[in-house]
DNA sequence: CCGATCACGTCAACATGGCTGACATAAAAG
DNA sequence: CTTTTATGTCAGCCATGTTGACGTGATCGG
């Protein structure tokens, strides 16, 4: 009688806690990202634009393809943000030297302040985050956000930074 | 130096640190939502109608305005995919009692049955997640997520019950 | 060295899901 | 009885994803 009580109890509770998890994580991604597609929006972007501008800025010299793979989009999709980002001087692109069919991409100044613009708001954000849950918070975190994700993803994170370059650099 | 050195090496290390938040959150959110949205798409519907589902499940009898307040889309957005699920028959409205302007928002049967189906594959991957990482990673993680949104968003999840139902129904 | 493959780009068409603005109706509230 | 509220609806626009087809120049393998 009790045991059946406790069982259905603790079947509650699970369910309501990953249920929670589920809604953190809905929340938080929404707040997460409404502040850099105000100001993009100003300039006639989208968060596509800010997704690129992002991952150019962290990885210079990135190929289309190393891009398109971290992005999983299709090459016509990010090719008009990209195009766009070309054209107005946000993003440089240069033959590759080993490969020449390769056009490696570059922040130009431009891109870079507007790059610090939009994540600005993020970092901020992420910053009080974890200044407000402590070192400890921020270690589970990392942990739960790995284990959520898939394998192929989970590897770029992974502490020696060779493993993390090779993932996307080559 | 050596003071200055530390410095800038601990800059280093918190803009590095921030970063990995940022891109923790967005490739741990796409895969999260990666499974539903293939079930969705196999019978027509996108992610919105699964969000609407979502939290029609979560609140019974719950009215479109606050729906939309939880949404945070307009009326005229969520009446499209509101429409569709009420068509086909996987939510049912029902006129207010006390106010009979409302209409009071329900899955049926069918409208359960979609629910748990496309919310199974996330509810197991946070359940792997947690248990990959421990109860105290989980609560750490909750901590970070909290920080993450606006004050409007973390009252939702205040810990007493009466709080979290008074923020939604009523 | 030549044919296959690769990196990248482009055109066209389509779907989803946001948005604004305008207008309508029935019920509640003052 | 007038105003406000809850809901719905029509019409059109925009951003961003998709598929499919095709093209060009560079590299690679036999």
């Amino acid at each position: 009688m009790a045991d059946i009580k406790a069982g259905v109890n603790q079947l509650f509770l699970r369910e309501e806690e990953l249920r929670t998890g589920m809604e953190l994580l809905f929340y938080a991604y929404r707040e997460f990202t409404a502040e850099p597609d105000e100001i993009l929006a100003q300039i006639g972007f989208g968060r596509a634009h800010h997704r690129v501008i992002y991952f150019v800025g962290r990885y210079p010299k990135i190929t289309v393809s190393e891009l398109l793979a971290i992005l999983k989009i299709t090459k016509q999709s990010l090719s008009r943000v990209l195009g766009e980002l070309v054209r107005q001087e946000f993003i440089q692109q240069q033959t590759g030297v080993r490969d020449r069919r390769q056009r490696l991409l570059e922040l130009t100044d431009k891109g870079v302040e507007l790059e610090r613009q939009l994540s600005e708001t993020q970092r901020q954000r992420i910053a009080r985050a974890y200044r407000m849950a402590g070192a400890e918070a921020v270690e589970g975190f990392r942990k739960v956000m790995l284990g959520m994700m898939d394998e192929e993803d989970r590897v770029k994170f992974a502490p020696p930074a060779p493993a993390r370059l090779a993932a996307v650099k080559r």
